[in-house]
DNA sequence: CTAGGGTTAG
């Protein structure tokens, strides 16, 4: 029953003035039965469960759930509140259904993803004996429902059945029906139902060109990709159509960042003239409906991803409507530029601000930040919420996790999450633990892990390889490296990388297997590139061996003029065997070219504040203070007779 | 009541 007081009550709950309006309109109602459709539509507006099953009780008393557009009501509100159950209860007591009514049942089946009921209702709608006959809303709402369980079997069976009813060429269910093949992964036949559509919108065009993104980036792409990819922007343009939110969106991730070199559409040109675009057509970023905070994101992301994250800021203040995926956006655009105390700050203002609660992608993302200057302590605040969150047995968060305590110096707590917390493994968590024992030292635990994955049938990615050679490189795992490398190349037929050949360089090369090291490098299947020489160099040097070394060397400027590091780590190799001369010959030849090293960091964290040194560095309050210890250090280093081995320590 | 999208991890 609702009583006045029911009503203030409500009345309170807004805070929103629009909800306003469709509350005097339900209070003046005098017909009960547009008082009741009110109702319903305030309760579907205001999320308010309560409400809801008041008016449900109402339409009881009153009689009406027999009412057509009351049922109507009743069964998409209780999909909307997830209660697919009650809404076929109220479904099954209807005497008359109407096609309305039943999609909006099929819909909700959907949303909660009950695919065997779906699937049961739409046959039920197919013969059309009982119940009403698919119309083009059912058909929309089918190719959406066999789009998110990914059988295109089922999708083509659908479709049969649209041929039959005469409404394939209906536009909207020609989209859904595209989107439906992609989704599937598809993407001829997606492609194929564009072409033979009579009738083509904006969103046809937008679900054709988001289908061949998609084909692009899992075919790990090429240049003849991305011209196609323009001439269909292109197409699109021909044919008199605007770019809406949509294409803008879709668009936007392909301009540089991220995206690889192939990939992007080129570097951030493309991207500002998308943000011109969006501001010349009145595209908005504030417009009540969500592709516009969707389109705040894009751009923040794009912006950040090419090192513009100043610019994304920009943006994110203007925006009016914040949601958790535009504040995650711009954390993770801080993140990865680097600027680690913005996004944690952001990271705090979000839920102080703005109230909004960090969903499982911000604790990921706000995670890297973590790893280096907050030190173990924010890692372990992060998890702790997860845990009160219950998303600590999140796959993303579990290997972010991993990675995280590792890099904090905490194999144990990395190990627990992933023996522990880390239900489902994919090639990520494997990765990362592999990584975290390499990174620690503990090669033999390395390759035992990567051994118990092979065993368990996990097909290695290069990844994990690269990080189970690494392992076997620095604990001088020697024979476990060459039996895994050789595993990988015969019996899981996986191509060698760059980078699994330069972990097998140095990893002869450290134990002073030069020869070796330079064998396997003539046999490798493709030219050595500067990380493969660059290798053999270091350990030359390391093993005192100048012959070698000038080898590596020559074949390293050759490839690689431009690269200060080369130069630096040349320059330093030759200072320690005194090779004056040629030091200050490769300095000068970096001057020529105009090239100059980004200094090396580190930092220490002491009672949650994070101090941070450059080489040389004398910027620090106690600066005085600790270089006095710093050089009693090293002289006590010395008087225990510790021969400190500068090759190790120089700069790279 | 219908189609299309968002932020994340080695």
């Amino acid at each position: 029953m609702i009583t006045l007081s029911k009503i203030s009550a409500v009345r309170n709950h807004f805070r929103a003035t629009q909800k306003a309006s469709l509350f005097h309109a339900f209070a003046a109602e005098a017909d009960p039965l547009i008082s009741l459709l009110r109702l319903l539509e305030l309760s579907i507006e205001t999320h308010s469960l309560k409400l809801n099953l008041q008016a449900h009780a109402r339409a009881q008393r009153l009689g009406l759930t027999q009412h057509s557009l009351i049922a109507q009501k009743l069964i998409f509100s209780c999909c909307q509140f997830k209660r697919p159950i009650d809404a076929q209860l109220v479904f099954d007591s209807l005497s008359v259904k109407n096609a309305h009514i039943c999609n909006t049942l099929l819909s909700g089946y959907g949303k909660s993803q009950l695919f065997i009921e779906s699937w049961e209702l739409f046959r039920e709608m197919s013969n059309g004996s009982v119940l009403p006959l698919a119309d083009d809303f059912t058909f929309s709402i089918m190719f959406k429902i066999v789009g998110d369980f990914g059988e295109v079997f089922h999708g083509r069976m659908v479709q049969g059945r649209s041929v039959k009813n005469g409404l394939v060429s209906d536009t909207v269910v020609g989209n859904s029906l595209m989107s439906m093949y992609d989704r599937c992964g598809c993407f001829d036949d997606c492609l194929k139902v564009f072409d033979e559509m009579p009738l083509r919108n904006v969103s046809s065009w937008n679900a054709l060109i988001s289908g061949y993104v998609k084909v692009n980036v899992e075919n790990g792409n090429n240049s003849f990709y991305k011209y196609r990819l323009w001439d269909l922007v292109k197409g699109m343009q021909n044919d008199g159509l605007k770019f809406d939110a949509f294409t803008v969106s879709t668009l936007l991730p392909l301009c540089g960042g991220d995206a690889g070199v192939d990939n992007c559409i080129d570097k951030c040109g493309h991207g500002r003239e998308l943000h011109s675009y969006i501001f010349k057509n009145g595209l908005d970023l504030n417009s009540s409906l969500d592709s516009g905070v969707h389109l705040g994101c894009c751009l923040i992301d794009m912006y950040s991803k090419n090192g513009k994250v100043d610019v994304g800021r920009k943006i994110f203040d203007r925006l009016k409507r914040k949601n958790v995926f535009t504040w995650t956006a711009m954390i993770n655009g801080y993140v990865h530029c680097g600027e680690f105390d913005e996004a944690l700050f952001l990271f705090r203002e979000m839920q102080r601000r703005d109230g909004v609660g960090p969903n499982k992608v911000s604790l990921v993302a706000i995670l890297p930040a973590c790893s280096s200057f907050a030190g173990l302590l924010g890692g372990k605040q992060i998890h702790g919420f997860a845990v009160r969150r219950e998303l600590n047995h999140e796959l993303s968060l579990c290997n972010s996790l991993i990675d995280t305590y590792s890099k904090c110096g905490s194999l144990n707590y990395a190990t627990q999450v992933f023996e522990h917390e880390c239900i489902h493994k994919d090639a990520i968590s494997w990765s990362s633990i592999v990584s975290g024992y390499g990174l620690h030292g503990q090669g033999q635990r390395a390759v035992n892990v990567f051994d118990k994955m092979l065993q368990s049938g996990i097909k290695p990615d290069t990844s994990v390889i690269v990080g189970v050679l690494s392992a076997c490189c620095k604990s001088g795992l020697i024979n476990d490296g060459m039996r895994i490398y050789d595993t990988i190349v015969s019996n899981y037929e996986i191509k060698p990388t760059v980078e699994m050949c330069s972990c097998m360089v140095d990893m002869f090369g450290r134990l002073g297997e030069l020869n070796r090291a330079h064998d396997f490098i003539k046999s490798m299947p493709f030219e050595p590139g500067p990380s493969i020489w660059g290798a053999l160099l270091c350990a030359s040097a390391m093993h005192g061996n100048t012959e070698m070394q000038d080898v590596a060397y020559k074949s390293l400027i050759e490839i690689e003029p431009e690269n200060s590091s080369n130069y630096i780590a040349l320059s330093n190799l030759y200072a320690a065997s005194k090779r004056w001369d040629v030091v200050a010959q490769v300095r000068k030849g970096m001057r020529e070219r105009g090239l100059k090293k980004v200094p090396g960091c580190s930092w220490i964290s002491i009672n949650s504040a994070t101090h941070s040194f450059f080489v040389g560095d004398k910027s620090h309050p106690c600066s005085d203070l600790i270089y006095v210890m710093l050089d009693e250090l090293v002289s006590a280093m010395k008087l225990t007779c510790y021969n400190p081995d500068f090759v190790y320590l120089m700069e790279v």
